[in-house]
DNA sequence: CGTCTATTTGAATGTACTCAAAAGCGGTGG
DNA sequence: CCACCGCTTTTGAGTACATTCAAATAGACG
């Protein structure tokens, strides 16, 4: 089916009839990126937001000193982009950059005003999205802010195997709030662990 | 007038009506706390969202390891708790504890419920209060993330003076992601900078 | 195949933490 | 009103976790 990524991620939260469906159907447009580039960028509101259908991406902050930190990492079916600029429609602080080839389901923020007017459970359903979002971003907070970095990593592989797997350790290091150099220590202080266990047992 | 404080609250981000201000007052509990008192506890679901009236709050999370990690402080005019829980009507994460005596006006979930249902103008307040939580939380984040202990004091106590004056270090520190010994260090090193640009001029 | 980027590894460094002790401050009761 | 108690803040010494820098290796892409 078409757009059936997009299908599925309403599913979680709730269910549609059919006419709901080719409404939110039509209302979606395909983007496609390459690698590299820049879905959004620091300074623009975010106009779109944003269902990964193929490929991946990272969400990222630039400080003062020219550091990059990434905020978010996506790939097929999750949504993207920096939140609270699309909710607010307000200027972003954040970019979104294309990761590999990248092919994106976007729904403009004055389409999903219609969307809203014309089938209130697209309210629903994107409240529920943006407190879930919410949720999230604090609960990963908290486990950054209380947890040293092997046990971030240990976590993060078990929660997002598939991250773990698509995306490069730069960024994984990066979101986890490490350098690249101190997550490969980190793995191969993993692997070595692992391999005692293996002996002792 | 009676719960001034909310009506000031309200009119930042909506102008009521006299009705609409009458139906929100009477929806409108009055608690008090006594210093070190729990307003609301880990694993509870947040039945009511809180303003304090007078007073001082923290909210902050526990680990694993039992150490404690601010999340928010608030005083007068501050909206606090677990929005998450709130929000979502999950177990929350959060504790919320009052600093000194306080004062605080409650709306509970469910007449949050009948003011959203009587006057829709509460649910853009509440939505924009929330989309406005989460932008700070985000905000706040990204400044911990890519700033040193001494920048993220100095922003601190000149976005926030009245916080910094009302609330202990040792709360602050935790809130700024530092020891309370080392934020002691980091005005130490501030005052003797401010000295050393005296004698400069 | 060559170039460019990502990852690994080691050494030196640094920022912030822990622990311990002293000093300061505020509240309470005798 | 003063003395004491408990808590917060300050200070110093030693330490640990993570960073930076540099160089070598591996991997991806055209």
């Amino acid at each position: 089916m078409e757009h059936d990524i997009l299908l599925a991620s309403f599913q979680k939260f709730v269910s549609l009839t059919d006419e709901e469906w080719q409404l939110a159907s039509s209302l979606v447009s395909e983007r496609t990126f390459k690698k590299g580039q820049f879905i959004n960028k620091e300074g623009e509101v975010n106009r779109f937001t944003h269902l990964i259908e193929s490929g991946s991406a990272r969400v990222f902050y630039i400080n003062s000193d020219g550091q990059e930190h990434v905020v978010q990492l996506g790939i097929r079916g999750w949504w993207i982009g920096d939140f609270p600029s699309f909710i607010n429609q307000t200027q972003g602080m954040l970019y979104t950059e294309a990761l590999e080839p990248t092919n994106i389901l976007a729904i403009s923020y004055e389409n999903l005003q219609v969307l809203y007017n014309k089938a209130p459970v697209f309210e629903r359903f994107f409240r529920l999205l943006i407190q879930k979002a919410y949720a999230s971003f604090q609960y990963r907070v908290l486990h950054n802010m209380s947890m040293d970095a092997e046990r971030r990593y240990e976590i993060f592989s078990e929660t997002y195997p598939l991250l773990d797997q698509q995306i490069s350790q730069k960024h994984i290091a990066s979101y986890l709030g490490m350098s690249a150099e101190f997550l490969s220590k980190v793995k191969k202080r993993l692997h070595e662990r692992r391999k005692e266990n293996k002996r002792i047992r």
